[in-house]
DNA sequence: AACGACGTTTACGTAAACGTAAGCTTTATC
DNA sequence: GATAAAGCTTACGTTTACGTAAACGTCGTT
């Protein structure tokens, strides 16, 4: 009780069901987000859903978008990192220049990532051996305490 | 010119050389961070230096320490959050109970930090995808060009 | 004694990423 | 036609992680 309308909220306030549109508390729900990140998110240019007059109608790409603002996220990506990833994901600029600089851009990404990889690996190292020092020290005490 | 004396501060302004202290310069330049940054993960409880008077003095436990900040800084980790892997890295508690639940909270991190580690492999497939549509792209073009 | 390099504390400023609230439409329902 | 629900804009508030500046102390050097 309390929530008894809640998937169906897309087909309550909207008569075009056309083909996969999300209104902004669809796509909010849908990712765990408030409506207030999403407008935050368009303000910084890295949404830019239609308008059906006011009102801010989402589709798949956003969807996307938005999938790839939150993985930045989780990887400590500031908006305007997340904002070049996007732009990679856009395939807006055509010509061979634009594309080169994309392909550099993409390759200057992977290895980024690839070291914050390595890093984890080196936190998970960490992690491990604390935690089997500890598991030491723990029977140790339960050891003694026979 | 403009930068002779380097490495040799710690002999300069330190009569003891009392194996391996460092004075707030030389921990910066180390690590590449600020003198002010260092005293605000003091201020926040994340570093514990000594002191010779008012000055500062930081030891190899505090680079450890200032390692695992570093650390966490890069993979998005806030510094509350860093805070509780020091925490973890210093064996203070020691009976059964805090030893438990010490290997509880490392476990929780390794978690976590590999649900990350799943982020990062989802973003890098996504990465090559975008790679090779790229260079496909590029090598469309530049046969038209011929 | 003056100076520069390094250190200290105290305090206000700032960019990022939203939270929160106010005030105004539009739409649906009673 | 009043009221509630969802959306909109505008704008000020908040937290995090420092930057920046002021004002002062303490050496070692000139």
């Amino acid at each position: 009780m309390e929530k008894s309308t809640n998937t169906v909220s897309s087909q309550i306030h909207s008569e075009q069901v056309s083909s996969d549109v999300y209104s902004i508390r669809d796509l909010a729900e849908d990712f765990g987000v408030t409506t207030r990140a999403l407008r935050f998110y368009e303000e910084r240019g890295l949404l830019r859903p239609q308008r059906k007059g006011l009102n801010r109608v989402y589709d798949a790409a956003d969807k996307v978008r938005l999938t790839l603002i939150l993985r930045g996220k989780r990887l400590g990506f500031t908006l305007d990192e997340s904002a070049e990833l996007i732009a990679m994901y856009d395939p807006s600029g055509n010509n061979e220049g634009q594309l080169q600089a994309l392909i550099d851009k993409i390759q200057d990404k992977q290895r980024r990532i690839n070291a914050q990889k390595r890093e984890i690996d080196l936190l998970l190292g960490d992690l491990e051996a604390w935690e089997k020092r500890s598991i030491k020290a723990l029977r140790g005490l339960r050891r003694r305490n026979r």
